[in-house]
DNA sequence: AATGAATGAGAATTCATTCAT
DNA sequence: TATGAATGAATTCTCATTCAT
């Protein structure tokens, strides 16, 4: 018997509710399995988990804690945009490899229902802020097309940044990845990423002419 | 009779499925509020479905088809490219208020675990397949820069697509919309279609020259 | 399998409900093991009643009814005092023999914590208003003493008849009976009866001197 | 050590094990709360007693050996049988409101199911005795009529005794007891004794000629 | 053929009891 | 020796599925 979950295995836990819930997602996911796959006993996560709910709440507040921290490491980097881009692209497939439950339970969480918003509005927040923030500053130093809206290119950024990383940690999405000629297999890695740079680049650079530039002049 | 209930009613009980998978997820609907919300009983479900399973599996079927079909009529449209997504853009939107239930039900789909690769790969199929031959024939015509791998291209054109209707139809994706200053709200549409399409123009146009081209020429 | 519940299968439901919480009480008694002793699945139960505390309330009301409606046999004879109460001893002890589950499960009740205050003053009101009119009238008539309290008369008489029911029902009062001498077989019942009677006749009849009469001489 | 503990602690232990029995019942109260309202850990606990059963046990022996410490002093007088009797109800309803705790787990007591019988004999016949030899006595002296049994005389005032005690000390007695005008505010007790002496009174001293006086002349 | 009540396996949760420290 | 965290059997409750009518 085990005399007290120390922080380790407190963190084991979660990681065991996190690789079960990215698995099964959060309603096919048992209490008992994840205590079995902990190797320990359901009564244990109710000591320290109200209910399910909470447990859940738990792993979903570790998962983006986890995911925040990533995403901060990788906005800390300081270089042209482009290269800037490309260094978060690599490490952002890398982690999609190596923490796949991650990304899996971060999808998972993008399905829950109820009172959730507020973690969407945590997280993506957080990204929010730091994408827009990038590209406003690199359109003051004029290496990116300032007719663009910022929040909005920031917007489409991630878009790309979060179907990359899904495309290579969930199933459906490397499924569908593959039928696009992608490789989600180590050796594509380099590939995809200048492709995708190429793809990026130019919404970068390029001035466009007959697209209205701002909200204003719509109407 | 089972006929006389057929076409009709069986397309409702779907919709009804659709729209409660969509709403729940799979685990949490219950076949009984689905049966009761088509004015049906339990029993006649199961006298077309085996059971729960394959019930998800003909929604899954429909939804898709839904899907397709909407997809085909907008591919349908022969233009210059920029015009044609311009079109597709409008149409996806508006495809994505009117039939919220699909876009969720979609995403509900890419979470299914087990053997669903198959569906993965009829709908997607359907869908790369469309949008390759779309950017190989821009190519060949000189409309968009042949640097690109059409394939990966139209991968992260679809992406794009995704996240666009994932954030107009999901409640994650609405807010996380919302913090990236983009308005869910019928008026912005048209200010977000440009903008989006601005991001991808010059990823049409421009042709970039220090990135490179091709997997071959990688190492 | 059963069809549906009927009027009686429901009503045998409850029966078994009051047997199981007779016997063991409220926590003790298993909705599982009332299902099996009822020959029905748990489901059942609970489709019928929300949860344990609903049907616990069911029984109780079923329980509760049962007692009310012997009670109100008791109480329609008309006759002298005296004969009425006998009358009144030998259908309890009768009742008490035969549905001792309903006493016991009522012995239960009065264990009960929570809002069940309501059903106290449901079934106790009954009693208390019918034999204090009991004793008023009597009063009125001449047949019982007049210097005293008709309310708490009636509260001693009951208590005595309370005591009777669990001494012939309850497994605790029923030893504790014998201890007394007393027997709580068939054939010491005329005596008992008796000897109860002729400790109630003389409150009934005799006019005592030396004890104050109403609240208001107390000071 | 053991020995420092004991008496004091263990003493402590048990009076918080029958506050929270008499205030849950056996089954609702848990161990461990018990443990934490005595300052002590679930360990301790299951040093001295081998499981919950066994600290039951010993609970409702101190509750028991408490009831016949109060008995016996109350017993102790010598007096009129009616002063006696005020004195004895007066003390009972004195140790009713101080004691709440005892007669409440009393009252859980003659619920219990299993072997208790033993206890039963316990405290009851020390109770049964002590008045049958009273009421015999008193008719010996020609205090109280001789055409009664003194068995079952003792019993039916023991049956007003243990009523009061409930009704002084239990929810549900309290409530029906003010149904019937009866006050369980400090008050009214003088009022209530008296009307319960004169109930009482009468039983003890008239002498009834038309009911059969033993057994043996039943038939 | 349609109905919907009954079934019962399985999930969440509690708590008496054990035992490593 | 005392502690209180861990254990896991048992309980309540749900819901996909069956089947008598």
């Amino acid at each position: 018997m085990l005399r007290k979950l120390t922080e380790d295995k407190l963190s084991e836990v979660l990681e065991c509710g996190i690789s079960e819930f990215a698995e099964h997602g959060f309603e096919n996911a048992s209490m008992k399995s994840i205590a079995q796959k902990a190797g320990l006993s359901v009564g244990v996560l109710y000591k320290y988990y109200a209910d399910k709910e909470a447990f859940i709440m738990a792993c979903v507040r570790r998962c983006l804690g986890g995911l925040e921290g990533f995403l901060m490491d990788m906005a800390a980097t300081e270089d042209k945009p482009l290269n800037h881009v490309r260094s978060i692209l690599k490490t952002l497939i890398y982690y999609s490899r190596e923490h796949g439950d991650y990304i899996r339970m971060y999808q998972r969480i993008t399905q829950l229902s109820g009172h959730y918003e507020e973690l969407a509005r945590e997280i993506e927040g957080f990204t929010s802020g730091i994408y827009t923030e990038f590209i406003a500053k690199a359109q003051e130093r004029g290496d990116i097309r300032r007719d663009i809206d910022p929040g909005l290119f920031a917007f489409f950024f991630d878009n790309l940044l979060m179907m990359m990383q899904f495309s290579y940690a969930c199933p459906y999405y490397q499924e569908r990845f593959r039928l696009y000629g992608g490789s989600d297999t180590q050796e594509g890695d380099e590939y995809v990423t200048m492709q995708l740079l190429k793809f990026m680049e130019s919404a970068f650079t390029i001035e466009s002419t007959d697209i209205p530039h701002r909200k204003e002049e719509l109407q």
